[in-house]
DNA sequence: ATGAGTGCAAAGTATTTGCACGTAC
DNA sequence: GTACGTGCAAATACTTTGCACTCAT
């Protein structure tokens, strides 16, 4: 069980707000899945998060409304597709967290979270190069971490 | 019709080493596809370049075929995964290109190859200073490219 | 009241796999 | 000759969608 250091419902009274901008309703579902993620823990696939809340009979969300949900949430920026790798998309709740970038072990699957400032301007230089307008980035870097280089 | 400028016999003898060296069989599939593959162009999706194969009666590759020579392919290091986007994988024909990454316009779909050797060597610091052995990488950076900034 | 949201099951995509036949070695 | 590779169709995994019912406004 990961604590996160955000306010919940501060993130919710949010996420109510940018749904009646989008003239969308404010619906149990919607809200109860925030705090679903939130307890999940930080980083996600959907069908594990499916099938988690589905053991919970207290609050049950549909796979299609989490699906859904997801996207709204992606859209409002609460949660990012962190990283692509095989054929699964694994999410995060970034809740109030700066941008930061990803190593990934491909040995044990463990993701460890850098901010490199530098790396962020050259990203601003190659795009002011190109002419091109960046609204975000996915950094991973794959390879082996420290604990398993020593297990061998 | 994209020429590429590196030699596709040399690739396909090397590949055919490749497999040796794994026992594996040196079939006409497997180097009718890297011809394919160089023909078909640069960047591809592989339902795209399986009905595209389809439509060429002389040099006919199934599409279990297809999919599992690629998963070769990219352990011989002559193809990668360079964007997952949505539910999309577009693999690159990167032949005796160096390691480059890329800008996506996510308007028009266009894909810019950028190298910013700073930004490398930023992510080999980075690695370092995690004890993590890096193995490959991945930067996608997503935005509105130059002509379609222009077109509104 | 009414139109958007939800849950379900069915339909789509993308990819993998079991099996009988074909081919490289 | 024999084991590995191939093509086919079926299976799998993930995600989206149509529809009837429910709920937020």
């Amino acid at each position: 069980m990961v604590f996160m250091r955000v306010d919940l419902e501060e993130i919710k009274r949010e996420f109510a707000k940018f749904l009646k901008r989008k003239n969308m309703k404010v619906t149990q579902s919607r809200l109860k899945l925030i705090d679903l993620i939130a307890e999940y823990g930080k980083h996600f696939e959907v069908e594990d998060l499916v099938n988690w809340i589905a053991t919970r009979a207290d609050k049950n969300v549909s796979r299609s409304t989490i699906y859904r949900t997801i996207k709204l949430l992606q859209e409002f920026g609460v949660i990012k597709e962190v990283i692509k790798l095989n054929n699964r998309t694994i999410y995060e709740f970034v809740a109030g967290k700066a941008h930061h970038d990803h190593l990934v072990c491909t040995e044990c699957g463990k993701i460890i979270e850098f901010v490199n400032e530098d790396i962020e301007k050259l990203q601003d230089e190659v795009c002011a190069d190109y002419d091109f307008l960046p609204s975000h980035h996915r950094l991973e870097i794959f390879g082996i971490c420290s604990e398993c280089k020593a297990k061998g």
